[in-house]
DNA sequence: ACAAGTACTTACCCCAAAGTATGTAACCAT
DNA sequence: ATGGTTACATACTTTGGGGTAAGTACTTGT
């Protein structure tokens, strides 16, 4: 008994984001702790799964695995299996992937010139 | 006595974020729901709270005077009372916060290229 | 007298993101 | 046969961001 009311802010909000603010749709892509991490060492170059795990030692495998997974379903990471044993699975960035580098790039700039560090 | 063991990920993850990651570094500062879309406002020129408020009418005002605390506290946004009454206050972009159209802009600008819609 | 506007504050609740911990299937080296 | 490696899966718990609802202090308009 603790629905949701249909015209709640919440709802309303998922309307507007997706159709009318192109900022808050990127963050619905690159978003959250993770994911800006991952693409970052996406931009070297493929990587395998434990590769990955290697590169960024602080990061759970759960977390790794479920944001590579929503990062295929927006098309910005591309998986690649090898069907041996023990397996071998690649992750690499697709052409949207790769555009996101002007995005991080500008972030870094921003943070070089504003970073209080 | 739900104390957070002291070398948990979560703790050891504030120490890289904040020194080592420059996009991570930008991510707290724009990243949530909220703020790029208050930025996004403010870029257009000082904005009274009221007036923010009615550019933005979904969000509640608690969400409202929170992250515009939090952007002064980055150093984004600057506030100004005037000591009279009824209140006036306005809010504008510091030069940290204009120099983030850059990265507002390139967000943009992929979202136009990559956007589903 | 009473509503409405201004710029907030406070208490409470909910949910999704993130973290902890453990398991799995197949193989290989010792 | 025991442990290590690979690439995951899954159950459970915690945390913080965001939302709801209501109140405050002071003044102007009707």
């Amino acid at each position: 008994m603790t629905a949701v009311k249909e015209s709640s802010t919440r709802n309303f909000n998922k309307g507007i984001a997706l159709t009318s603010c192109p900022v808050t749709f990127v963050m619905e892509k690159i978003g959250g702790y993770w994911k800006p991490i991952i693409i970052f060492h996406l931009m070297s170059g493929p990587k395998r799964y434990s590769e990955l795990k290697r590169a960024i030692p602080q990061i759970t495998e759960k977390m790794l695995i479920q944001h590579l997974k929503q990062l295929q379903n927006d098309d910005l990471v591309h998986r690649d299996a090898q069907a041996i044993v023990p397996p071998v699975v690649t992750y690499s960035l697709t052409k949207s992937g790769e555009d996101l580098f002007q995005v991080l790039d500008s972030m870094v700039d921003w943070a070089i010139k504003n970073g209080s560090v």
